[in-house]
DNA sequence: ATCGCCTCCTGCGCGC
DNA sequence: TGCGCGCAGGAGGCGA
């Protein structure tokens, strides 16, 4: 479900909600996630103050008086404030109540989700510790991917999902940014030229923003931490939309699979280097 | 080193 | 109405 917007969205819910409060009490009802909750974990995190909040990746990094947890959305994750009063919904796997009483519960149907907590610092996780550059920053720049798509045959949208690329780029915006730029999906890596690449980078960074200032992409059940939809999906020019009439020159958005995954393109706006 | 395939899990929409 | 199938926003691990 969650790509960087998505995941940047959900952390503002918890800047605004949960930083700077206590946890009082943890409860967990699903120990099985993407990897199995460490026995100690509520323990950990009970009776500390939450002292910052911070998004690395498609990771949320909360910070405590001692040590710091990593949360990962997987696919179908949630994160939603309710009072205790409020029923549980199947699938509310962890409960973390705050010192105002209103309660973390984080919601993930698929069980793709993950949470840790560590005693040290969270970046040199190894989760965490080989992520490539944060899509937003000017580490990421067009020499930069350039750089990296050299004498590489492997397809480009394989590459830019790459985490130890560039994080944060999921399925959705692959797509969207690759039409923006109008390269292929599965043009080659290494035919891309410093002008491609400069494209390519600013159509990311696009995206990635706009889909941010709209609260992320709703497709069918993304909801930020107030239970509110994001709005990119209206923004949307392939994803989803095979069959469909292209945007710009009315010709038909086509679909193939790339290591796996649906990926839609227009074959006559979106060139094909190889 | 690099790449692509498989896997974890539940829910939904589709066609029959 | 119901059932089976394929597919879905991620990404670690493995084998080629």
């Amino acid at each position: 479900m969650p790509e960087l917007p998505e995941v940047e969205t959900v952390k503002q819910g918890l800047v605004a909600h949960a930083l700077d409060k206590k946890i009082t009490q943890v409860v967990i009802r699903q120990y099985s996630l993407r990897w199995p909750i460490e026995q100690d974990f509520a323990a950990k995190l009970e009776g500390q103050l939450i002292t910052g909040v911070h998004r690395r990746a498609k990771y949320i990094v909360i910070t405590l008086e001692q040590g710091e947890v990593i949360m990962h959305l997987g696919m179908s994750g949630a994160v939603c404030f309710q009072a205790p009063e409020e029923p549980l919904r199947k699938h509310d796997h962890i409960i973390i109540t705050l010192c105002n009483r209103q309660q973390l519960r984080y919601h993930d149907p698929r069980r793709f989700g993950s949470w840790h907590c560590v005693a040290g610092d969270a970046y040199s996780h190894p989760l965490l510790k080989s992520l490539g550059p944060e899509p937003l920053s000017d580490a990421f720049n067009a020499q930069y991917l350039y750089a990296l798509t050299r004498n590489r045959s492997r397809v480009i949208k394989s590459l830019i999902m790459d985490q130890q690329i560039v994080v944060g780029v999921g399925n959705i915006y692959a797509a969207e940014a690759l039409f923006d730029a109008r390269i292929h999906p599965l043009s080659l890596s290494k035919a891309l030229n410093i002008e491609h690449c400069t494209k390519l980078v600013a159509a990311i960074k696009k995206a990635l923003n706009t889909a941010i200032s709209l609260g992320g992409t709703t497709l069918r059940d993304f909801v930020n931490t107030d239970a509110k939809p994001g709005y990119f999906k209206q923004q949307l020019a392939v994803y989803s939309k095979e069959g469909q009439k292209c945007r710009e020159c009315s010709g038909k958005i086509d679909s193939c699979r790339i290591t796996q995954r649906a990926s839609a393109y227009c074959a006559t706006c979106q060139h094909l280097y190889q």
